[in-house]
DNA sequence: CGGGGGTCCCGCCATT
DNA sequence: TAAATGGCGGGACCCC
């Protein structure tokens, strides 16, 4: 269920919609991975967009299934400080019944004045980061990432990390494969590469320096393999090693090294999830080196070895209980 | 698991 | 004068 406060962009609406759409499309014939029900707070049931769109919800929200699987919920800017108790009432006892419930960009006041949030990791677009802190101070807003998940409750950045965000639910759902595939009917990454931060880009930078960086960066995921030092990739592009790591701090918020290792790390994912080649072979053509290098560089980002992740993915039914729930999924 | 040796990173400062 | 650059050293981190 899609829980939507107008006015709202239409983005944050559609663009999960879509990937559940696709996600379905995809699927084995016959059967719907997701059905979808958008539901909103106006009893004529209507939804203004930002952009001018006029949509019409399925229904009221009191009418809304007894007990969605997952709850997403969609509000606009000027709708954040909605205080109508009977729907904050109703998405209080929702969320405390509910497998998974998420909030694109702003939806996160909503959360947050129903009491859902209370003392929570949570993110919201990076605009309104500072207002989300102040409002609920008991909250511990990270304003980088462009999705957070604390124990069942999602938060996202807005816009375009709503899609992200339904994505991840696909790729908890149906596998890494079957979100890499929505991902790519899409034209969309699976896992933005390298740093989730959703200033990457906005950080005012000179247009050279950007293009550098950027062509660096794409330069390095072609060359994982190689023994990359910082030297090599600062002569690489024309700087010194201290320039090249004041440039990566000011546009991709990460210093050099710990940017190869995170490409390192998600390349093995990768490799893990889509191949069957062995762990030394893997981590050999992701720059690792040795294998147990590699399980290092896993324990520290994914909390998890590279054997189990792998489990994860082809045979999870094969996996304790214990093993299997605290998926590090998370950006 | 621990320690030795290496790499990296960031604050600081002189220089451009 | 303001801003960017490059070198240096201590300290953190990681491989072996």
């Amino acid at each position: 269920v899609v829980a939507v406060v107008p006015p709202i962009e239409e983005l944050d609406l559609v663009g999960p919609l879509q990937v559940f759409a696709t996600t379905n499309r995809l699927a084995a014939s016959g059967q719907e991975a997701y059905e979808c029900e958008v539901v909103t707070s106006r009893l004529d049931r209507r939804i203004d967009g930002e952009s001018g769109l006029r949509m019409v919800a399925h229904h009221h929200y009191r009418v809304a299934p007894r007990s969605p699987d997952s709850l997403l919920v969609v509000c606009g800017v000027s709708a954040r400080h909605c205080r109508d108790p009977h729907f904050l009432k109703w998405l209080e006892q929702r969320c405390g019944r509910t497998r998974r419930v998420g909030a694109v960009c702003v939806a996160a006041f909503l959360l947050a004045s129903a009491g859902v949030l209370r003392s929570r990791r949570a993110t919201v677009h990076w605009k309104y980061a500072g207002e989300l802190k102040r409002c609920y101070p008991d909250l511990s807003v990270d304003p980088n990432p462009i999705w957070v998940r604390d124990g069942h409750i999602y938060t996202s950045a807005g816009i375009a990390a709503g899609i992200d965000l339904a994505l991840a639910w696909v790729e908890q759902d149906h596998g890494s494969a079957v979100a890499l595939a929505v991902a790519r009917e899409l034209v969309l990454f699976l896992r933005r590469p390298g740093g989730q931060d959703q200033c990457s880009v906005t950080l005012s930078a000179q247009a050279a320096e950007t293009t550098a960086i950027h062509a660096l960066q794409v330069w390095m995921t072609e060359h994982l393999d190689a023994p990359l030092t910082i030297e090599q990739l600062a002569a690489r592009a024309a700087m010194s090693p201290r320039t090249l790591a004041r440039a990566f701090a000011r546009q991709l918020g990460v210093a050099p090294a710990k940017y190869l290792a995170r490409l390192r790390v998600e390349a093995a994912r990768r490799l893990l999830e889509q191949t069957d080649k062995g762990l030394e072979q893997i981590a050999g053509a992701c720059g690792f080196g040795r294998a147990d290098v590699m399980r290092r560089a896993f324990a520290r980002a994914l909390g998890t070895t590279p054997a189990r992740y792998r489990q994860y993915f082809h045979r999870p039914e094969e996996l304790r209980a214990h093993d299997r729930s605290p998926f590090p999924i998370e950006p």
